[in-house]
DNA sequence: TGTACATCAGTGAACGCGCGTTCACTGATGTAC
DNA sequence: TGTACATCAGTGAACGCGCGTTCACTGATGTAC
């Protein structure tokens, strides 16, 4: 059947959505079929929408960082003046961002698999990582904005790696230790006057 | 047919030993019959080994947590004194240990995978974790025995990001100049006197 | 205004493939006598 | 010392399953006349 003028981006844009968060809350390897069949379509639909699986991928890992950019973006308008890069450390490092696999970082959720994805995933990777620097890197302590991004681009791939070992981690005491010290940390080491 | 008393360790061994290295290059993904026909075995005998592949990659990661901390131990007895934790950092943080991926930290290379896993292979994962960051805490600053334990948790968590950032963009020089900033910092913020 | 037709998003069967696991079997060696 | 037998690491066919991708088809709607 044929289908008003906007719906096909619509229905792009839904595959994108719930694929971003699939591919965050249980990795790459989820299928195309289930993914469908979640938003009520059939698996050969897929392919009228995208040329391969790897260009989803690549698609939503762009959307999850667009997602995440916005979170981080909502909680640095409230913060405090000269509490900006304290308050995206925390935000970043929360409880509630540990727990929220499906719609947080997709760095954290997926940068091990990504390592072994073909290019074309790796410089969605890559484009998203050299944003986010690129915005945090205004709150960077710096002698030249390429410093700074540089700089900002090490603590957010720290940042990363220690919500995926809390994630991996089976002890739930020790998950809410490793958070709440590696935000004391990154704080005194980045966000603290000198 | 049968075989001499200690045969059957020996191949068990020799399955761990493959299985740590092509689970860290390849990811957890990665199949039994391939893993036994690369040992010149059928898929079948595995069952002789392990109960299940979960078993088998619970062991492999703790396999490739000795062999690093082997690998770091080498490094460390090579340290002028004062100068370890500095030596610890710019060996994880090596161009050398990011092109090992298959002989490299299984963190970087599994971490948002094994939180996926199941309770089994992410105890395998704490256990490590906790091993490695009570023998780096000898070299970190705090107050207590516990502080510099869980200081050193997140030293390491933090360089096990970057590492997994570097390995997953796809631009080399970006790999490179990651790798260079975040050694610079972390022995900063870290390392050095205060 | 009414009708014939083209379009194309979505369907669902089919493809070849690799997965984890099971199981009846093999056959060289250790052991019991 | 010689022989019969038990052991069990490893074999390879088979299981049910889900994967990514292809493709002939459907049928409601937009468009041309």
């Amino acid at each position: 059947m044929r289908y008003p003028a906007e719906h096909k981006q619509e229905t792009r844009q839904r595959i994108v959505d719930a694929a971003s968060r699939r591919f965050r809350r249980a990795g790459a390897a989820v299928g195309i079929g289930p993914l469908m069949k979640a938003l009520k379509m059939t698996h050969g639909g897929f392919y009228r929408h995208f040329r391969s699986k790897d260009d989803l991928l690549a698609e939503a890992l762009t959307r999850g960082f667009d997602d995440m950019r916005g979170r981080m973006g909502a909680a640095l308008s409230k913060a405090p003046p000269g509490r900006e890069l304290a308050t995206i450390i925390e935000t970043y490092l929360s409880e509630e961002h540990c727990a929220n696999v499906a719609g947080g970082c997709p760095v954290a959720a997926l940068a091990s698999e990504v390592a072994r994805q073909p290019r074309k995933v790796r410089l969605a990777m890559e484009q998203a990582v050299r944003r986010i620097a690129a915005s945090v890197g205004r709150f960077m302590r710096g002698a030249t904005e390429e410093e700074r991004t540089r700089n900002a681009g090490v603590l957010f791939s720290a940042m990363s790696g220690t919500l995926a070992v809390a994630r991996a981690v089976a002890d739930e005491e020790m998950r809410r230790s490793l958070l709440a010290s590696a935000r004391k940390m990154y704080i005194e080491a980045f966000a603290a006057k000198r």
